[in-house]
DNA sequence: TTATAAATGTTATATTATTACATACTGTTA
DNA sequence: TAACAGTATGTAATAATATAACATTTATAA
């Protein structure tokens, strides 16, 4: 089970915000929206995201460097993370599919690396966009 | 097969020197390391990138900003990425698995989305920092 | 309670990437 | 070859993303 953490203010303020939006958020942008609390600094906000993905609340999307609440309540999501991303609309979506986690966990090659993590995102059109 | 591309004066710079490099190189790297041959400006750094990762000659490795020749000389490169980083000595190799690429090429889900590419990014310990 | 780790606040700055606009080159085809 | 379209280049300015450094405060636990 994911270790339960006790969230600091401002650590709270931002996954709420996070957590509320349909969209994965940029920095800028949850600083625009936190300034009204409290928060005035990039730093403050980079602060509470690198622990939000530190402990798994939150992940970031490496792509769009942007970032959305973890839609997994189950453990070890932070360190095998896949997402499906629409390069239509934007969307993006955690994918849970047991069998490609199962997967991807497992793998291993001949380069003797020991892997303990990863990440992966998918592109393509998403059901809306395709039928535009 | 992948097609043969000429490429310019500006584009063949830069992807010369990120290919004789044996790490991935960053955006501001390359300019620096190219502004004797007349390239000024990070713009025309970011155009050459852009068309190089375009045409599959170079990836990019989005957790690290960061760029590398493509190891692969086969097709669709592309758009079908895979690295394993280490997160010690930040070595980044193409990680080059028909299995891999083949599963991760035909995953489909329920979601209705239609996936034309990925990138995966495995994190952990290579050979020589696991041993330290 | 005292020490330690974690979090906060603040200023400044570093790093990564794009906008906007003008010009030049390359290849095609009329 | 002239005209065109597409691609590439040059340049300046600026936007967007992220971190360094330092002082202080709060929470945790020995």
């Amino acid at each position: 089970m994911q270790k339960e953490h006790n969230l600091s203010k401002n650590q709270k303020i931002i996954f709420d915000l996070i957590d509320k939006s349909r969209e994965p958020m940029k920095a800028y942008s949850i600083l625009f929206n936190v300034q009204k609390k409290g928060i005035k600094a990039p730093l403050q906000v980079y602060r509470a995201l690198d622990k939000l993905v530190e402990i798994g609340k939150i992940h970031k999307i490496e792509s769009r460097n942007a970032f959305i609440a973890c839609q997994n309540s189950s453990c070890q999501v932070s360190k095998a993370t896949a997402f499906s991303i629409c390069e239509s609309c934007e969307n993006v979506s955690e994918i849970s599919n047991s069998k490609l986690s199962k997967y991807l966990s497992n793998f291993s090659d001949s380069s003797g690396m020991k892997y303990s993590k990863y990440n992966l995102e998918f592109f393509g059109l998403c059901k809306k966009c395709k039928s535009k």
